[in-house]
DNA sequence: GCCAACGTTGGC
DNA sequence: GCCAACGTTGGC
């Protein structure tokens, strides 16, 4: 069991909609990151969790949380040319992206950016570290605790 | 809108 | 394989 923590822009896709959907479950496309990419691909299996991560808006921070809720699977967008995420290098023989499907466990509260820089014991994160640009990230089973009590 | 950070691309 | 140029992310 692993925890992790992923980023959308709530204008494109927020846990609203996700909690809007049928059986509040939505593929997470449009990775174009190799090492998101690697991480939903080799690590995350279903049952982990992970945090909802509203990012690029005028509050980010933790939104919700989500269980990731089959493995990864090629991404459909990549062979779509009308998509915006559309990869002209990529065949259905040789898949270049992936995603796994999320299913919302249940919104929460706004955790900010800036409480999450306020708090010592929660120093560690990656999504904390100056220039990260990461859209999928680890997050350690310590850190998880300690936000899910502050939640 | 700015800009730091950093991943990707492509010429060589 | 190097690395400059370019593009993107994302907080502010």
């Amino acid at each position: 069991m692993h925890f992790w923590l992923m980023k959308s822009e709530p204008d494109v896709f927020s846990v609203d909609h996700l909690a809007a959907r049928p059986n509040r479950t939505e593929p997470w496309t449009g990775v174009r990151n190799y090492q998101a990419r690697n991480f939903m691909r080799d690590e995350m299996r279903p049952g982990d969790l992970a945090f909802f991560y509203h990012s690029s808006c005028p509050e980010p921070g933790i939104a919700g949380i989500v269980r990731i809720s089959g493995r990864a699977y090629a991404d459909a967008t990549q062979f779509d040319s009308a998509s915006e995420y559309y990869d002209p290098k990529a065949t259905r023989d040789h898949p270049r992206w992936f995603n796994v499907d999320v299913t919302l466990v249940r919104k929460t509260r706004l955790f900010s950016l800036q409480e999450l820089r306020s708090r010592p014991e929660l120093a560690s994160m990656l999504v904390l570290k100056r220039g990260n640009r990461l859209s999928i990230m680890p997050v350690s089973q310590r850190e998880w605790r300690a936000i899910e009590r502050l939640l």
